[in-house]
DNA sequence: GCATGATCATGC
DNA sequence: GCATGATCATGC
């Protein structure tokens, strides 16, 4: 058989998968694909077999092997501002019994996706797959400084493994590629070389937000014209200016974000990502907020709540935007002060709690999973015993994996209570479960709409200050 | 206008 | 001194 392109040219198989552009499967490759598509698996098999007339594997090796690249279809969603990523994007399984062998280099995850072409539709609710429409085609390979971050993640992931812990992956242990449970459900296990412990079958993946920077790059700064070229049409005095066109989006949904490193000779021999950033804060170890705000040249109100936040990142040398290296791994930093006796006021708050969406959500595709799930980025500061607060120290965390199933019946208590319409009984800090519910609104009068229809305080999940100071 | 991250205030 | 309820500053 004869294919539309050159099996072993990258070029030739974006070219053709351009096909697809602005399309659905179904305008491309006729309604016969409609009677065709009945039981004919997943829709990135539909792709492969019914436009790349190419048969789909599972092996070590990529999907385009003569061209060494390897397709993958993921979806995008709808934002008010915008299209973002719908979901992380998973790659191969990892065989936990083989993956260790290797050095990075030759690892599964680098001789399979070291050079992709990504296909991103837009998912629609209502629609068939056939009938997405394709928005982003084009291949995709790893920026140097992102691959560093992404092969020190693969180590980690190997390191758990050799330590016989394959079983307590998280996917908060690691920046950009993320080791995600995948199997027909949740409870696909796989045995592991180093331990007895059965371990949950997972993929390697990028980050949903992640992507988001793909998408940025290939939908809002590659292909929209510059200001100037505006300015020539929007200039002319005649020209009157429409309504905005759906699908024409001037802005990108995503804030300003600068990098921690700029350049890839910033790293010392054998460094980590982590082990950079926190050499960054070493030199202030010690020093007091005012000393901070006078060495680092920082201007803001001294009431200003998050000008802990603003330090840090002044640390970082990230000053007015996003960090970018935390966005792209959905790192959460969280500030937190500490007493001079060691204890900590206050415990962490989480997103507030959406009352009708929770009852509907299971464990590990809620709200809080998600965010207990991420990478957490410490900055401490310490009271002295004139009540200032000097910088003690910063660290990365993620959540213990057997905390996680305390707070699965944390989370699972609460929404039977939201369920069944209490709002007076949730779990409370003193009931020592690591988390718990508190109210999370402007005051006491900021309502929202409960499943049963009554207006009810906003609240959130709570980490116990109690918990968090074993770690610190 | 509102969510988020952070902190304050009160009462036991 | 601490748990709980309440609220604030900021940024989008």
């Amino acid at each position: 058989m004869k294919l539309p392109y050159k099996i072993n040219d990258p070029f030739s198989i974006e070219q053709y998968a351009k096909k697809l552009l602005n399309k659905s499967l179904k305008d491309v490759i006729g309604d016969k694909a409609v009677q065709e598509r009945v039981g004919k698996g997943k829709f990135g098999q539909l792709i492969e077999e019914l436009f790349f007339q190419y048969l789909p594997n599972s092996q070590p090796r990529a999907d385009f092997e003569e061209a060494g690249m390897e397709l993958k279809t993921t979806p995008l969603k709808k934002i008010r501002k915008g299209l973002v990523s719908k979901e992380r994007l998973v790659f191969n399984i990892i065989d936990y019994k083989e993956e260790y062998k290797y050095s990075f280099k030759e690892s599964s995850f680098w001789r399979k996706n070291a050079l992709l072409l990504l296909m991103f539709y837009l998912y629609e609710k209502e629609k068939f797959d056939i009938d997405y429409i394709f928005k982003i085609i084009r291949l995709w390979r790893f920026p140097a400084k992102d691959l560093k971050i992404i092969k020190d993640d693969w180590e980690k992931i190997v390191q758990k493994i050799m330590d016989g812990k394959a079983h307590e992956i998280s996917e908060g242990d690691t920046f950009f590629l993320g080791a995600c449970t995948k199997g027909i459900n949740k409870e696909s296990m796989r045995d592991q070389p180093f331990s007895l412990i059965p371990a949950k079958q997972r993929a390697f993946s990028l980050k949903s937000k992640y992507l988001n920077f793909i998408i940025q790059q290939s939908l809002y700064e590659e292909v929209l014209p510059d200001d100037s070229e505006y300015e020539k049409i929007l200039s002319e005095p005649e020209m009157q200016i429409a309504a905005e066109p759906e699908t024409l989006y001037t802005k990108a949904p995503f804030q300003e974000i600068e990098p921690i490193v700029k350049d890839l000779s910033e790293y010392r021999k054998q460094e980590t990502f982590e082990e950079l950033v926190i050499r960054k804060f070493i030199p202030f170890y010690g020093k007091s907020e005012n000393e901070l705000i006078t060495n680092l040249n920082l201007i803001f109100d001294a009431k200003a709540k998050n000008k802990f936040e603003l330090i840090a990142r002044a640390i970082l040398g990230v000053k007015n935007k996003k960090i970018e290296e935390f966005e792209k791994a959905d790192v959460l930093m969280k500030t937190i002060r500490m007493e001079a006796n060691k204890s900590i006021k206050e415990s962490m708050s989480f997103r507030q709690i959406q009352f009708k969406d929770i009852v509907d959500e299971e464990w590990e595709d809620s709200t809080w999973y998600d965010e207990l799930n991420r990478r957490f980025f410490f900055v401490i500061f310490q009271a002295n015993e004139n009540g200032e607060y000097l910088l003690k120290k910063v660290k990365f965390w993620s959540i213990p994996h057997a905390d996680l199933n305390i707070l699965e019946q944390v989370w699972l208590d609460t929404k039977v209570k939201i369920q069944k319409g209490d709002f007076e009984h949730f779990i409370k800090a003193s009931d020592e479960r690591i988390g718990h519910i508190r109210p999370k609104g402007q005051d006491a009068n900021d309502l929202m709409e409960a499943p049963d229809g009554t207006m009810q305080k906003k609240k959130c999940f709570w980490l116990n200050n109690s918990y968090l100071k074993q770690f610190l």
